[in-house]
DNA sequence: ATATCATTTCGCTATACAGCGAATTGATAT
DNA sequence: ATATCAATTCGCTGTATAGCGAAATGATAT
């Protein structure tokens, strides 16, 4: 009861697990697809959507090689829903789950298995700090 | 923003602060009042209620010596009246939430003088495990 | 001014957990 | 059957924090 709501609210606590939620409002993903968004260890990843799996916020399916994670469409507890709504009435306007969309949005560009085989040199993206072409001034 | 989130979830992801919040769902209360029912060191309850307040969850009146302490009145961030409105609709049949407001109602016949001075013992509560009077079998 | 005393802060210990790399698992594909 | 490999689990380190008692704070009351 109590202790529900406490690993519900524990697992919506962290900014790397709210990051998952917030992405995965845009449609199941896989491991390996998370993990090249937040840039995290594929073990760290893995630990994560288990403790929103144990809280009941998302599910899992697997695909041939991978396993995709959604959102919990039935409620695994009684807070489910209340955090699940939550959570994607708020932070649509923070930054840092800004440009997770954008990355998303490469990401989803590219084929599961390239994502997987290259992690994220897949996607092409800038490097903060350097200039790879050296064009710019 | 993301921040701001995750204080105030973390905040609530406490079973000891949720336990405050839900017993100031009846109205405000000192901090020995407080003490007394969840039967913690008061140095715990301050700090509980210190993170409650960060949180943007409580605020505070001071009424002579005493602090009283009440459910946010008013929107400190944007997530204080989701997460209260959260926390007010779940856990009312909660055994230990249920076992507080017995406690409570117990506090509430007391002076707050009376609270402050002889602790819990001033509620006469029944030791656990133990039988005082020596009279049932 | 000074003493009192409810509350807070400080210093500490024990536990929880985010992050990582390495090793393991287990389903797929050869 | 065997190799591959996405995902998970294991073992570890560093940081955060719940709990306590002792000391400090600061408003009240003498």
């Amino acid at each position: 009861m109590i202790e529900t709501f406490e690993t519900v609210a524990k697992a919506v606590a962290d900014p790397s697990r709210v990051r998952i939620l917030k992405l995965l409002e845009g449609g199941e993903l896989c491991v390996c697809q998370i993990t090249a968004v937040l840039d995290l260890a594929a073990a760290t990843v893995s630990k994560h959507l288990a403790a929103l799996k144990t809280a009941g916020l998302v599910q899992q399916r697997r695909d041939g090689k991978w396993i995709y994670y959604r959102l919990a469409e039935r409620d695994f507890n009684a807070y489910t829903r209340a955090f699940l709504d939550l959570v994607a009435k708020a932070m649509d306007d923070d930054p840092t789950v800004a440009a997770d969309r954008a990355i998303l949005l490469r990401v989803n560009a590219v084929a599961v298995q390239t994502l997987c085989d290259q992690g994220r040199a897949a996607l092409a993206l800038p490097i903060s700090g350097s200039n790879c072409c050296g064009t710019s001034p």
